[in-house]
This record gives structure tokens, sequence and C-alpha cells, in this order.
DNA sequence: CCTTAATGTTAATCTTATTCACATTAAATG
DNA sequence: CATTTAATGTGAATAAGATTAACATTAAGG
């Protein structure tokens, strides 16, 4: 772990600091870290993060960025466990996606967070949300293998994330089986996607 | 407003602090107003919140209530405005929960904030959020106008829910139209209903 | 009246973010 | 290689804001 390097520079404290906050993060389920802390436990001091991040906001950020990417790479990895055109890979993604959002409970919310301003670029976004791509993807095979290959993935997708997103971000929020305690997510997800799939692409669902 | 009471105390401080806290919310679209600037609207001392509220969490969660209670005299307001059984109603439903959702910004991030604990009893959840019972009874009605009066109502609303709350909340996030700028939150909305209650309902849509 | 609980007040405390002035080092340059 | 310079750290303020403590005022009831 110690490098060559003399102490006193650390020599990526950018990244140590992200892996910090996220550590934090996860450890007490909240944002509520303190700059401090996340230096600390980086190795520097109180101020040194401001040589790398404007202000709390700037590392919260970067470690947005880092959880979106997680979840693309489980969508991505789940993704591939499916046949192409299979409407099990899609439905799988729901629940990679409500997955995710339970056992990242912070980062999840990190996600959506008050996202300011952000001004994304459109490489940016394609390389951010690779998740929705896959999913994209999915569906574009679905709607093929399905005999209907005109339909427009890109909204189809939006539809079926935003579902997901729905369930995921009300289950957060102890709100999805308020009145109906037997409610089950993935259940309640799998069904709403098949019906709408076999309602927009064909009665295959 | 100088009520005859003295000036010490102010005689309704808790309900003052409530809305000072939702003004201030309100003014600029955060949650991170001062206790201090709150207590000095209500007209008392930075330290006299605490004599009604524990700590600014609990204040939050005051307001929160406030906002949910705001929500579902909108969504009952809209049901009255159709008649019963029509799809109509339904779709009005999600769209005041769509603008709701941007005209109170900062109110509708708080109500799904961090809710901690929360223990909502029977009678508590009823209601607190009595704007998803109103949907609940325009379901059922719909499915008994249509032929198909054993459908689990509670199911379907939750359903429709969380389509209109991913959708909300991933427009809040910018990320509604991320990769496809036509996508318009309400027509979405409207499809993926239709196409549900189609789906479960009958061919009616 | 007199007591007491409730509700306010002011003056600390404490925690954190953030900035400032100075120190150290890596890198580039001559 | 010696020197300059920009980058990156440090410790010591500064400031904002939440929360508490000790004391003051008042409403209400016996």
């Amino acid at each position: 772990m110690t490098d060559a390097r003399s102490n006193y520079h650390h020599g990526d404290l950018r990244n140590a600091l992200i892996i910090a906050a996220a550590e934090l993060i996860e450890r007490d389920g909240t944002l509520d870290f303190s700059m401090a802390e996340a230096a600390a436990n980086a190795g520097v001091s109180a101020a040194a993060p401001y040589r790398h991040f404007a202000d709390k906001e700037e590392l919260l950020k970067a470690v947005r960025q880092l959880a979106i990417l997680g979840l693309g790479v489980e969508a991505a990895k789940t993704a591939s466990q499916h046949p192409a055109g299979s409407i099990e890979g899609i439905l799988e993604m729901g629940h990679t996606y409500l997955s995710y959002a339970r056992k990242k409970r912070a980062f999840f919310s990190l996600m959506w967070d008050d996202r300011g301003d952000i001004e994304e670029t459109r490489e940016n976004v394609a390389e951010n949300h690779g998740g929705f791509m896959v999913l994209v993807n999915l569906l574009k095979a679905f709607c093929e293998a399905n005999g209907n290959p005109s339909i427009n993935s890109l909204q189809l997708a939006t539809q079926i994330w935003s579902m997901t997103h729905g369930i995921a971000t009300l289950e957060a929020s102890q709100l999805i089986n308020l009145f109906d305690r037997s409610i089950e997510p993935e259940a309640l997800l799998d069904h709403s996607v098949r019906t709408l799939l076999a309602g927009t692409v064909g009665p295959r669902g």
C-alpha cells in the first residue's frame, strides 16, 4: 500500500476520496458523512479535499457517477445471461434494478438526488447511463423476435424504466405495500412489464 | 394578525413554524433552510422551535405531512371532476400528480425523502395517503363499468402509482427524456396506463 | 394569590464546511 | 543538474447552523 512516493503527496487523492466517501455512505446509509472523516480515511488533512473538489457536492457528484456506472455494470451482466429476444432477460433487468436499490440504498438515492444543473452531453449520456441502452437493445431484440421491429424501443424502454424506478423508489420509501401487505415488488413489476409488452409488441408476453 | 395575547407566548408556534419552513422550502427550492430563519420568520428566537420539535427532522416530518395532504387534496379535486368509471378521471389523476411534482418540486422530493423509521398505523395510512384511496376507488368504478369487478384494484392502483411516480421522479432528475428528447411525460404515462388497463381490465381503454 | 408546566429568551457548545497563508514536492525548463 | 513553478498538503482561522443549558415569563388551575 505504501508506495515509493513520499508521504506528503498522496498520489491519487481524488480517487481515494471518492472511495472513502463511498465507504462512509455505505457504512452509515446516509449522505451525511463529513468531509473531514473522508479526508482522514484517505490519510490526509481536512483541507486537502478542496484541492480536488470545489465542495462536498462535487465529491458527491463523483460518487454518484460511480453508483450509476455500478448499476450499468450489473445491468449489462444480467442482460448477458439471457438469450436475445427473450422476455426473461427484460424481466431480470428489472429485478437487478430492484435488487440494486435495496442493496445499495444510499447509493441508489444519491443517484437521483437533486442533480442540480447537470449538462450531459450526448456522449456523456450514453456512457453514463449505459444500463438504459442495454435495456433498449434487449427490447429491440424482443420486438424483432416478435415480428414487430418498427416499435419505438426508446419510448418502450423509458416506460419500463419508469415502472421499475417507480417501484424501486416507492419501496425505498416503504410505500409500495402500504395498503396491501401482500404486494411483492418483483411480481408487480413483472406483471406490469408483461402487460405493457403484450399490449405494445404483441400477444406474446 | 397581532392577537390579544401578550407577545412573549406565540400562541400557535408549532403551526407557524411548519408554515415558515414550508415557505422557505418553496422559496429556495431546497430543504436546506435554517432553523434560525424559520424561527425568525415565525417571530421567535432560534431556540424556540426546540420546544415543539425535537430536531429539524421532526419539523421536516411535519412539513412532509402537509405536502402529502396537499397532493391528496388535489387528487380528490381532480377525481371529482370526472364521471365515475371513466378512464379520463384515471388519466387526469396521473396528470395532477405530474403537475404537483413540477410545481412543488422541493415539497415533492421531501415527501419521499428518507422517511427513516415511520410507523404508520392503519388509520394513519388511510388518512395520510388519501390520494391513493381516491385512485383505488376510481379504478374500482372503472373495473365495474367494464364488467370486471373482481379485479384487485389495490394492486392495480399500486401499478399505476408506480408508473406515475417513476415518471415524475425521473422527470425531476432530468432523466425522463435523456435519450429521446421528444418524450412527453403525460403522453407516456397515458399510454402506459391505457395499456395496463386494457390488458388487465379488458379491451376497452 | 401561588404553584407549576409550558413556552420563550440569551448565551454557550459543538460539528462541519470552507478558506487562508504557508510548506513541500513533482515536473518542466534552461 | 539547479531552479522555477504549479500542484498538492498542512494547520490554524472563520462561519454557519443545530442543539443545549440556565434563566424568564406567562397561562391556568387550585
